[in-house]
DNA sequence: TTAATATTGTGAAATAGTTCACAAGTTTGG
DNA sequence: CCAAACTTGTGAACTATTTCACAATATTAA
């Protein structure tokens, strides 16, 4: 109680992308301990998980506050809902998708969407044959009432599942409609306002990222 | 002349995963100043793309070699070229898919493959109902005959699209068969040898990286 | 030819992120 | 109740990455 460092209920101020996705990583181990019946588990065993060190862990949890217990570890049932509150996933999220073609039809039936508490409200495309058919039990809307539409449901995030050269375009509908959160997997680079969070599934980049350890294996890591 | 400090021929020794991924961004960037027949451009202008700054575009490249000349800029072609080099997109790839559900089915139509050189040879799944089946001109094998298949056919990439929970052990075959690269799009962590290159997109991850920004809107950033 | 302007390549400085190391507290087993 | 064994939380040390700053060139214009 002397330190008054941390307070894990204000606004966090500095944390690493590298934090948040080791957070997602711990919250993973804790579903698994948690199956397993472990009452509490210690830095070490959430390290072994990854390839991390134990007082990273200590040091990520440290950020947000104070979870554990000296001598004993950290309670795996609690940590794992502090976790949740901190990756906003103890609520649910009304969400839009553009774009019905491969990727987007394969994103509808992905059962990890429901599971994080994203609800896929609305479906558009631009295609004529498409609109009005069915995903899922969820109807296509024309692309055209996309920002009245957005507006209406009050949609909090948009998944972009458009051709790289329609992505921009869309964007700024997006943005002009008020959404604040686009999943963008769209192989292309999209700009938006500095108050939107943008997160893309770049599969050009992921391969183009394989390519180069295939050609230097070895020497990287 | 007088350094002799980088040797673009020499095994790359230490280079981020950041730096690679901002090679992708510098390719996709010069293939835009391609089109719009810029003959050089110059870090300022490879910046502005991405939000970074010039220093950092010229310590990345620099890296790998010089390939500008002071007071002009970088020659659009010939720098294209070299980063396609490096990060292998010179060459293709003998590809195989496991998985031939939603996700699966979607890759296989996936464009992006072939233009950067990933060409899918093989399918697989373990649906009595699938396999033997097409998709897109391939024929599904059945997951019984993986390891023989994926040498027999000289894979270089394997790409998993299975659910989580057979994740570990068709990577546990896919590695006794000897590949070196595995690209993994189940939701789960899996474990692999350190002389096998491993990337995942993880879909869930980035949906709680999604949520934990709309839940710390602003603070973050 | 010279001055003004542009731009690279790269040490050095600054910043960010990771690991160390240990005091402080908890539990377990006599 | 005490000692031994654990384990957290956290400054401090260390390492990695980014940005700065400037000498070295190249181009352009007069």
């Amino acid at each position: 109680m002397r330190s008054k460092k941390s307070d894990p209920r204000s606004p966090v101020s500095k944390v690493s992308e590298s934090t948040v996705r080791r957070l997602s990583l711990y919250y993973r181990s804790l579903s698994g301990f948690e199956r397993e019946r472990y009452k509490t588990v210690s830095s070490k065993d959430l390290a072994k998980e990854g390839k991390l060190t134990p007082a990273q862990v200590r040091k990520d949890l440290s950020f947000f506050g104070s979870f554990g217990t000296r001598g004993l570890g950290y309670p795996v049932k609690e940590l794992k809902e502090k976790i949740a509150r901190i990756l906003g996933l103890n609520r649910t999220w009304n969400v839009a998708l553009v774009g019905v073609g491969n990727v987007g039809s394969a994103l509808v039936s992905y059962k990890e969407f429901p599971k994080q508490g994203f609800n896929i409200k609305l479906l558009f495309d631009n295609d004529q044959r498409k609109i009005n058919k069915h995903h899922k039990g969820t109807r296509v809307s024309d692309v055209k009432d996309l920002v009245p539409k957005l507006k209406e449901h009050k949609i909090d995030v948009v998944i972009l599942a458009v051709p790289a050269s329609a992505a921009q375009t869309v964007t700024d509908d997006v943005v002009s409609a008020g959404v604040k959160s686009i999943l963008n997997f769209a192989p292309t680079h999209i700009k938006v306002p500095d108050d939107v969070t943008l997160r893309s599934v770049n599969m050009a980049m992921e391969l183009e990222h394989l390519s180069f350890s295939l050609v230097n294996k070895g020497s990287v890591e």
